[in-house]
DNA sequence: GCCAACGTTGGC
DNA sequence: GCCAACGTTGGC
């Protein structure tokens, strides 16, 4: 079991609207860059992942559910790009900001912090759980464990 | 709004 | 296959 982080600007496409598509989710389209393609590719239903909203907010804000494997982008006519299908899942009660998770030692080799460009990303499982305690949200819960 | 970091494109 | 030019992302 793998976990990630999907990155959009809100004023895009925010956790609020993807909660808004309910159950049935929405493609994570848009994505035009190989290494998060390939993130994408390597993905699994029932994995979950992180919704972090850039530049406005700056903060993991909620979870989300890969419900469809990686499939053709109907955004983009090239076939290259591809991308999964997401539902939300829960939200963080607190949403836990870039700056809190810069100040914390256990996170600070997060890509988040090492590559801030890029926009689809692993997490490793120990950083997803301290995430989630840090937003007030039981790991277990956001794991699909409990 | 600026700009650093990074990715992509295309000429050679 | 190199690298300069250009475009984009995203933190500040």
């Amino acid at each position: 079991m793998a976990f990630w982080l999907f990155k959009s600007e809100p004023h895009k496409w925010s956790f609020e609207a993807q909660k808004a598509a309910g159950e049935k989710g929405t493609q994570w389209d848009g994505v035009r860059n190989y290494q998060a393609r390939n993130f994408m590719r390597a993905m699994k239903v029932g994995e979950r992942g992180f919704f972090y909203h850039s530049n406005e907010g700056k903060a993991v804000v909620g979870v989300v559910e890969v419900i469809a494997e990686a499939h053709h982008d109907t955004t983009s006519e090239d076939p290259r790009w591809e991308c999964v299908d997401l539902k939300a899942v829960a939200d963080l009660p607190r949403p836990v900001t870039l700056e809190a998770i810069k100040a914390d030692e256990a996170l600070k080799d997060m890509v988040l912090v090492t590559n801030s460009r890029l926009s689809v990303q692993p997490v490793g499982e120990a950083e997803f759980a301290h995430i989630c305690r840090m937003g007030g949200l039981d790991p277990k819960r956001a794991m699909g464990t409990a």
